[in-house]
RNA sequence: GCGGAAGUAGCUCAGUUGGUAGAGCACAACCUUGCCAAGGUUGGGGUCGCGGGUUCGAAUCCCGUCUUCCGCUCCA
């Protein structure tokens, strides 16, 4: 059996060689954590894509589409948190967990000198009455003095570390003078780090017009920004939601794992507007829903699990993960977060606009609350891949690598296979696939014998491939071979449509999770 | 970010104490076979990740660098 880094490793190589995924500028060496789809990852991507899609804007008549830019104001970033939250220097308590700004920790030692000095001069104006002095008092007494003394050098230290940049400054400051995490009252910290984990780039040519412009590090705000312009042109009303996919960035410490984190990605993002007081309901139903959707794949039910949040952002009042086992373990594929009013809130703070909704049914005004469904396309595609992949042992001890991929999202649906390529079968063949083409990714190959062709189809995830044989030219009739039991039956050549569309239509799998 | 390992043909890899590169598969053409990758002939493809150094001579030794993988770490 082989280990799970062999699998993935395997996996990765698999990937490559058949044309799903190549590292980004690789004859340059590659780019860290940037990846491209080759021409059978396309095919997938958008078959993954298209099921969220279908499935968001189709099954539910009240969620519709957007496709938001991915430059945007940057005053966006700080009504959001991201400015903040990603370029501070941050430390983080290793036993309490909690993050905090390295510089407030300082600012905060800082006044608790103050404090200190501030006391013993209260203490003596009691003692010395009307008569005292404070100013001579701070500059004599010797524990002012020493006081004093430490909280001027820890003052300039914390000055030309912030003017250095200097990270490991910072935390020395914080290890020198014992600073204690406030909830866990640990000294077990993590480095100072600075997360710039926004990419940034100038909007204007000119150099003195140039604004400084973020790629967004999430595609969720896009849509807060115009959840009002789709209500009123759509004519919404809550509940209802705004799908999107699209790419996003960010500037990863630690970029890893092919494609399950990399610096460039694209998300399927779907916010839904509720009633405050009725998001608990909705995020359980949306929870639901989530699950569904994945499982209707058919990679395994077990292969799934929910993961609640303990710990929630600044945003959430409640959050939970759908993971899926990967090579490498269980991992988050997707988020579905109970995001409150805090997005729209801030917008409208930050905007000065008024962004309320007005319920008709109500008759009232107010902040809409959202849940949202957040889903990684690549991580979705590395699952699958992953519960695809498999090295099977067949009867006489030959080997084959198969993709099993859930025929709805396989990238060729279909291979057209003359037996031989003489005796008018290719021309045959050239007629049915002419005739199917239209309906499903179809790939013509005459090239190898039939098997090394069948062999072929099964490493990138060919449900079917279609052979025609002498016979065909007799009776119409060609063999159809089924991808994972390899079983081959005869059929019409005018019933094949039907088979086929059978399973990889997307229509049937919709179905599935509707009901 | 720290530590460890690796980088040779499209893929998987070999390359012996330094003597200017090999295999299998893949690819192209032709012949042969004809329902589950394995026949024959011929051919194309590599400045051995990149840069420097040592040496008469470097894939091989040294330094640097980039990339990838693993562990820790991190993960709105």
């Amino acid at each position: 059996m082989a280990s799970q880094d062999d699998v993935f490793k395997k996996l990765v190589a698999h990937s490559k060689e058949y044309g799903f995924v190549f590292p980004s500028s690789e004859i340059y060496d590659g780019l860290g954590a940037v990846y491209d789809y080759g021409q059978n990852g396309v095919e997938l991507k958008n078959n993954i894509k298209k099921y969220w899609w279908d499935s968001m804007t189709l099954l539910h008549g009240n969620v519709v589409g957007i496709d938001a830019a991915i430059f945007m104001h940057p005053t966006t970033w700080k009504a959001s948190g991201h400015v903040d939250a990603f370029n501070d220097p941050l430390i983080d308590n290793k036993d309490s967990k909690k993050r905090y700004r390295a510089d407030i920790l300082i600012e905060d030692l800082l006044a608790k000198y103050d404090e200190k000095i501030e006391k013993e001069v209260e203490k003596a104006a009691k003692k010395f009455g009307d008569s005292f002095d404070a100013e001579m008092f701070k500059q004599t007494n010797p524990r002012v003095l020493e006081n004093q003394a430490k909280r001027d050098e820890i003052h300039a230290r914390f000055v030309k570390a912030l003017n250095d940049s200097d990270l490991p400054g910072l935390k020395q400051i914080i290890e020198d003078y014992e600073v204690v995490c406030p909830i866990s009252g640990t000294k077990n910290w993590t480095d100072v780090r600075q997360f710039n984990l926004m990419f940034s780039t100038e909007m204007g040519s000119t150099s003195e017009g140039a604004m400084k412009i973020y790629l967004r590090p999430e595609t969720a705000q896009g849509i807060f920004v115009n959840y009002l312009n789709v209500q009123k042109t759509g004519r919404m009303k809550i509940p209802f939601g705004i799908a999107q996919i699209g790419k996003a960035f960010r500037n990863e410490i630690v970029a890893r794992q092919f494609i399950f984190r990399m610096r460039e990605f694209e998300q399927m993002e779907m916010q839904f507007f509720v009633r405050p007081g009725e998001e608990m309901k909705w995020f359980e139903q949306w929870k639901a829903f989530r699950l569904k959707w994945h499982k209707a794949l058919g990679l395994g039910d077990h292969k799934y699990r929910y993961h609640d949040h303990d710990k929630l952002a600044h945003y959430a009042n409640a959050a939970t993960d759908i993971e899926f086992e990967m090579p490498f373990g269980f991992k988050e594929v997707e988020g579905i977060h109970s995001r409150t009013d805090f997005d729209l809130s801030s917008h409208e703070k930050y905007s000065g606009k008024n962004i309320k909704y007005f319920d008709p049914e109500l008759n009232e005004s107010y902040t809409p609350y959202v849940v949202e469904t957040s889903i990684g396309v690549d991580r979705m595609f590395l699952s699958i891949m992953a519960a695809s992949y498999k090295e099977e042992v067949l009867e006489g001890g030959d080997t084959r690598v198969v993709l099993a991929l859930p025929p709805v999202l396989a990238p060729v649906k279909l291979a057209i296979l003359p037996l031989l390529k003489k005796d008018g079968l290719p021309e045959k063949a050239t007629e049915i696939m002419n005739d199917l083409k239209y309906n499903f990714k179809c790939v013509y190959e005459e090239k190898d014998t039939i098997g090394k062709r069948y062999r072929r189809q099964d490493a990138i995830g060919t449900p079917f491939c279609v052979t025609v044989d002498h016979q065909t030219l007799l009776d119409n009739t060609v063999t159809i071979r089924y991808r994972d039991t390899m079983e081959q039956k005869r059929v019409k050549i005018e019933d094949l449509q039907k088979i086929v569309s059978d399973e990889v239509d997307m229509k049937n799998i919709l179905k599935k999770i509707a009901e």
